[in-house]
DNA sequence: GGTATTTATATAAACAGTTATATATTTACT
DNA sequence: AGTAAATATATAACTGTTTATATAAATACC
């Protein structure tokens, strides 16, 4: 078994560590979706909530919203352009501005993620985190752990057996 | 003022808030280590210290010791090897094995690191989250307000000035 | 009313990771 | 000994982010 030199390093390498677990959550969401036949990115649905959220909304307001930059958003919004969820009209006064809007598809995805996944990807998230306690760092570890033993896949399949869903 | 949308979504979208704190904490530690004319990145800070540890060390043994994936650690090394850091060695037995060490360079370049700054990073970040409680969502809540209220390269410039360092 | 500045977005190049697959070598089996 | 399977690494293509810079439009100021 080799040392996990990430974990070690503690809080010099915080930084490197909610990353790696940032994206394993991530990957682990997208295989959820993925099964569930949602032609989605999960790191995706953030943009489409913002933009239903914020209305024709433009692509600097987008960037703050989601807490990226700006040449992020714009590469986001192009993707989902290309995908069909999204699409760009024309600002009235400013020749400048481009704004962003749902398509009838995207807002109707939108709503299919409402009712059917994202309520189970938040309750097995939530029931993940529960039983964290104590400093950031031990919470990190534990969390690490669990998802080790039960990835969130199988969290899913073992809420949908549930009748109070 | 927009609304952190990220945020607002909660358990849902923790995978992208983990990566989106990891970020900013991990290029506030490059903008600290650039400005103490540190030559290496933020991120491959844990590798030197992995292969130095785990003394002349497989590829595949990099990788798991990191917790990412065999390319990202052939990349890794990579360009490590370019900036002089790293050297890879055959094995004796097993030509398929290459053996990834600290060249004189490297292990220069991470005694400076330790003698002058990781434990000056690491405090920082220390205090950082010292103050931190409760559920997990809460801590990050006050990790990114607290950042945002003083970014660590100004908690750095504040712990050179006191004495017991 | 023309020039300078600011603002909104786009583009380019780089980084750090991923998955999927290819290549080369070793090990195992018959 | 020869073939099949397993193992170690490399390569290619993609994702989602960054910084730095370019472009175009609007605003401000003599």
């Amino acid at each position: 078994m080799v040392e996990d030199v990430v974990r070690a390093l503690g809080h010099l390498s915080l930084g490197t560590r909610l990353r790696r677990i940032g994206e394993q959550l991530q990957s682990e969401t997208q295989r959820i979706l993925d099964a569930g036949g949602f032609p989605v990115q999960a790191s995706q649905c953030p943009v489409l909530v913002a933009v239903e959220r914020l209305g024709p909304v433009t692509v600097g307001d987008l960037a703050l919203a989601l807490g990226i930059t700006q040449p992020g958003a714009t590469r986001a919004v192009g993707l989902l352009v290309e995908a069909g969820s999204l699409e760009v009209l024309k600002s009235e006064g400013d020749a400048r501005v481009r704004l962003v809007a749902l398509t009838l598809a995207g807002t109707a995805l939108v709503a299919r993620l409402r009712g059917e996944i994202w309520p189970r990807i938040d309750r097995a998230v939530a029931d993940l985190c529960a039983p964290l306690a104590g400093p950031l760092l031990d919470q990190l570890d534990a969390l690490e752990a669990t998802l080790r033993d039960v990835p969130l896949p199988e969290r899913i399949a073992a809420l949908k057996e549930e009748p109070e869903l």
